[in-house]
Parts: structure tokens; C-alpha cells; sequence
DNA sequence: ATTTTATTTTGTCAGTTGACAAAACTATTG
DNA sequence: CAATAGTTTTGTCAACTGACAAAATAAAAT
């Protein structure tokens, strides 16, 4: 279908139709996975016609690319707010500010849980997009919290835990009752699934 | 495609084709996920006619739950054998017995990353999918984990954890290094993602 | 007011998908 | 050997997929 039978929608710039879009995107690719997401559907929701994707923002692939680098700005930009909002105030220490990424990321991660489901998805596979999905954007996370966990460990804290196994827990534990709601809700309570409940069982189970 | 261009194949029991096509579909499903999944792929993979899906299992969701039962039936198998070994001489304690289900889990799931990968894809949704999974195999799982992880409690182990908390760890956690395997890989060293060294992180993180 | 540019809408294309019917063939049974 | 049942192979179907061309319209520039 398409937005309307009626009356013609009046030009938008292509930034506000993109952003639209993309949010569609996110949605259908965590849901289906990329080949199984349909750009008819994903244009459905976004309230636009098929042929707006093609001519906004590219081919399935590039509207794959173009949603995954939206998802990471969004995180990203969540994630350093911790820092931003004590610049005249550092952390004591970096096992607090450790504890303050895990808290944020868990929490954003429940509010947003697609970009963790099509990592999932994509990272059980070698693809172009993959190799996208790890240069671009996992990587550097990576590289910047070993840099933290080092002072972490220099302070005595984080126990026999590498940084490796703190991003595994970020990446696989953390999401897991938001990326896998459905299933997760009706298994252990919806009480176990809150998000600041859950954030503390991370952070305790991190730095002890 | 097809088998093969010459020599028409001599008939086997309807037993043996399902299982070739179950081992395919497993493959399949877990790589592109139900809907990105193509059952021309499938039967190509298992050396079989697409028409032979119909015939022998019937429709791509008869396949997508016979592959399911299949892949369950295998991992509890492998999980009860550490009961089975010791039929004679039952485990010291029950902080034991877990240990060594999160063991075999973790060598399972690093030799068959399938049925993790199609869990994590599914788990989002709420499909009739879903609630096969749900019903037919997650939710026994649990109640028996449950059961041994009182005992646990009544030992003074396993720490502030609920029993709900050690099986997101193992839903969650246990595969992450190999059915994400090509992301990880790149991303940790090999080392980190040897199940023995994987499987011990787990087993000190539930039970201290 | 006219032209140019940007965006929306309609329409079409070849390729793929899941499902099944019918035919060809093999094996088993009587 | 004849008949029957089980299995494989071929062929077909409507529906859907991603991509794009062309037309229609709106907004901006001249």
C-alpha cells in the first residue's frame, strides 16, 4: 500500500524522509533479518512509497548500512552523555564509570533493543555487512573500553575479568531480556526483566 | 539444482532423507532465519528436489518445528549423558551437577551453534513460532533448572543469583562466542573462543 | 511567469519464493 | 509376472521480491 489514496503529500526535505525511513528499517531488519525484510514493508511503515528508498537512500544493502551507522550514532550519543554531564566533575574512579556505561547501555539497549538483534543476527554470519558492522562500529567500542578496563584493574577492581569478557556480557547479557522480550517475559516475570534491576545484576556481576 | 543431472537416486527410507533435510534446514534457518530462508537452498544443501520437502516433511513451518524438536533432541541427549555416566557414583553436590551441564552446554553449543542462533532470532517475535519453542522445549528446561538450583541455594552457592539469572547466562552468554562466531573471532583472539576456557568463565560466574 | 530542481506517484521488469500436481521410476508385495 | 505402494523427478502456479524508468506534481530559482 502507500501512504494514502487521497491527496498528494507535500515535499519534505529528503533528511526528515530519511529519518523515517530508517526507524522502519530498524524495525523490520531486527525483526526479519536482512534478507528476510521486505523494502515493500519497511516503505509501509514508514508511510512512503517503495520507490522513495531507491531514490532517498539507495539500494537494500545501502538502507542497511545507512540504519546500522543511525543505530550507533543514537547509542553512541547515549553513552557519552555520562561523560558530558560531569566535565566539572570526573568519576572518582574508572570502576565507576565503568559501572555508569553498563547502567546506560542496558537501560538504552531496553528502550531500543533493535540494534542488538540484528548484530545477533548478522554476527553469526560472514558477510560484507558484517565486516562493515565490525570496522566501522565495533571495533573502536571495543578499543575504548579496554582502555577504561585498564584503569580498572590498575585500581584493583574487576576481579579475573578481561575487557573481552566484560564486552561479551555487554553484547550478549545485557540486551538479552529486551532483544528477546517475548520469550524472556513469559519465562522468568516481567519483574526480572526491568531494566534497572537488571542493569545491577550486570554491574555486580562485573565489578563485584 | 538438483542432486544430480545423471542417474535417477534409488530410493531411500522416507527416515534418512528427513534427517538430511533436517540437518540442511538447521543450517538454513540459523543463517538467514525463518523467513530469509529459502527451501530450494535447503533442499540443494541436503542433495535433495525442493519437492521432496513437501512430500517427506510438508510445509516450511512442518519444517521449521521438526527442525526445532530435532535440534532439542540432540542437546538434551548431550546434557543428560553427565547423569547417565554416573548412574553409579551421583554427584557429590548439586553446585557439581551444574557445573557440568554449564559445561557440556558450552562444548554443545561450540560444535552445534544452530539452534542458539534460530532461538535468538525467534525469541524476538511473538509468532505461533515462538510459543512452540516456548511451551515445547524452553519452559521444561527451566522448571528443571529450577529444581536443581534450590539445591544450590541450600548449599550456601551460587551467590545473590536466581535460577533465572544462571539461564539467561546460559541462553545468553554460553553461545556468544560461536554462534557469533565470525564477529568475535576477529574481535577477541581464537583464545577466548575455545569452549573449554569459554565454558570456565561461565561456571566461576554462576557459582563464584 | 518561466524555468529548474527536488520529491512524490505510478507502472513495469526479471528473478525468486512456497506449494503442489502429475509423471516417472523403484521397490515391495501378492 | 502383475499389481500396489513408496519415492523421486519434472513442471507449473500465483504471489512476492528488489530495482528502476517514467510521469506527475510541488517548491524554489530565475
Amino acid at each position: 500500500m502507500a501512504p494514502s489514496k487521497q491527496a498528494r503529500k507535500s515535499h519534505q526535505s529528503s533528511e526528515l524522509v530519511v529519518e523515517d525511513i530508517l526507524k522502519a528499517a530498524a524495525i523490520e531488519f531486527a525483526a526479519h533479518g536482512f534478507e528476510g525484510a521486505s523494502t515493500r514493508t519497511i516503505a509501509d511503515r514508514a508511510g512512503v512509497f517503495q520507490a522513495q528508498l531507491s531514490y532517498h537512500v539507495g539500494t537494500k544493502d545501502d538502507l542497511w548500512r545507512q540504519t546500522i551507522d543511525w543505530l550507533f550514532r543514537r547509542l553512541r550519543q547515549e553513552l557519552e552523555k555520562g561523560f558530558a554531564d560531569r566535565m566539572d566533575e570526573p568519576f572518582a574512579d574508572a570502576a565507576e564509570a565503568v559501572a555508569d556505561i553498563i547502567r546506560r547501555h542496558v537501560k538504552h539497549t531496553a528502550r531500543h533493543p533493535e540494534l542488538s538483534r540484528i548484530m545477533a543476527a548478522e554476527a553469526g554470519m560472514s558477510t560484507e555487512r558484517t565486516k562493515y558492522l565490525l570496522n566501522m562500529h565495533v571495533k573502536p567500542t571495543l578499543a575504548a573500553l579496554r582502555l577504561v578496563w585498564m584503569d580498572v584493574h590498575a585500581q584493583g577492581r574487576g576481579k579475573g575479568l578481561e575487557a573481552e569478557d566484560v564486552f561479551m556480557l555487554m553484547i550478549g547479557l545485557a540486551p538479552l531480556p529486551f532483544a528477546q522480550a517475548p520469550l524472556m517475559k513469559s519465562l522468568v516475570g516481567k519483574a526480572r526483566c526491568q531494566a534497572d534491576a537488571h542493569a545491577e545484576v550486570l554491574v555486580k556481576l562485573v565489578l563485584g
